[in-house]
DNA sequence: TCTTATTAATTGTACATACATCTTTTGTGT
DNA sequence: ACACAAAAGATGTATGTACAATTAATAAGA
C-alpha cells in the first residue's frame, strides 16, 4: 500500500515532508519482515545485525568496534550481546592488554548460525525487493544519501 | 555521512541491498532528530504523531482510528495516550452507543501544545530536508513506493 | 432468547532504545 | 608516586514495540 494511503493522509505538504514520511513508514515494513523472518530462529533484526558484522569482520572486535557499524548507533550493544551469549553464539573475552576492552566473537556455532541466517536472509529478501531496477535502487539511495551526509 | 560509511562497509551485495540499509540507517537518523527537537518539550514522536493525528481529525477519532492512521502500525497506541493523558494533553471518552470504543479528543492545553509544535518542527524541518529538490523528493518517495505497495 | 462469534480496547511479558550515571582500568601531568 | 582526567563497558530507569492473552460489549445465528 502506498504510503499516502497506509497513513489515510490526504495530502502532503511537500514532496519532501512525504520523502521522509515514506522513508519512516517503509522502515518500519521493512524491519518486521526481517524480524518475522528471524523470529523462527529466536533471532531478532539487532541481534542478527551483531551476528553480521562479527562474521564479516577479519579478527576479533571490541564492544566499541561493533557498535561503530550497527544501523542505531545508540543502541545498546551490551545488552543484546548479552542475549546473544546466552543462546551460546559469541563469546566474551576480556582483552589482556587492556582490560578495559572486551573482545566479542562468534562461537563455532554462531558461525554456522550466521551462515545459514544470512542465506536465508539473502535469498528471500533478493527476492522482496526486486520491483526495484538496479538503476532506481541506486538513484533512491543516491537521493537519501544526500540527506544523511548533512548528518554528523 | 554516507550510509557506507556509517556503517564501514566495504561493499554492498546489490543496489537492492544498499537501498535497505540506507533507508532503515535514514529512518533512524530522522527519528533521532525528531525525538531531539521535542525533547524539550517533553513529547516523544510517537506521542507528538497522535497528537498531530488528532489535530488533524474532523471530529472525535477513536482508539482504532488513531492506530490505523500511525506510521508505526503495530505500535501500543492504548499505551502512548496513557501517556498523554497523564500529561492532560487528551482525552478519553466512552461512547454512549457503542461502549467498547472509547473517543480520543485533544483538550485545549493539547490543542495549543500541538499546534506550537508543529510550527516549530514544520519550521525546522523544513529547512533540514532541503538538501532535495522538488523532482528528487518525489523520485525517491516514487521509488520505495513500489516497494510499499507489495506489502499488505 | 440463549449461545457463540466478533470487535474494541487493555494488559502481561519479553525485547530494544534513549539517556544518564557508575565502575574499572588506563593515560597524563606534576 | 600521586592526583586527576579520559576511555571502555556495564547498569538503572523511562520509553516504546511485538505478540499473545484477556476482558467487556455487541452482533449473529439457531
Amino acid at each position: 500500500m502506498k504510503t499516502q494511503d497506509a497513513l489515510k493522509m490526504s495530502a502532503f505538504q511537500s514532496p519532501q515532508q512525504r520523502l521522509v514520511l515514506t522513508v519512516l513508514h517503509a522502515s518500519s515494513a521493512m524491519l518486521s519482515s526481517h524480524r518475522a523472518l528471524l523470529k523462527p530462529h529466536g533471532v531478532t533484526p539487532e541481534q542478527f545485525n551483531i551476528l553480521r558484522i562479527l562474521n564479516g569482520a577479519d579478527g576479533a572486535m571490541s564492544l566499541a568496534d561493533v557498535a561503530s557499524r550497527m544501523i542505531d548507533r545508540n543502541s545498546n550493544t551490551s545488552r543484546l550481546i548479552d542475549k546473544l551469549l546466552a543462546k551460546g553464539l559469541v563469546q566474551r573475552v576480556t582483552c589482556p592488554s587492556d582490560r578495559r576492552r572486551v573482545e566479542i566473537t562468534l562461537t563455532n556455532e554462531g558461525q554456522r548460525t550466521t551462515k545459514h541466517l544470512s542465506l536465508l536472509m539473502d535469498k528471500t529478501l533478493s527476492a522482496l525487493v526486486d520491483v526495484w531496477t538496479n538503476e532506481q535502487a541506486t538513484q533512491a539511495a543516491d537521493i537519501l544519501d544526500r540527506w544523511n551526509m548533512t548528518q554528523p
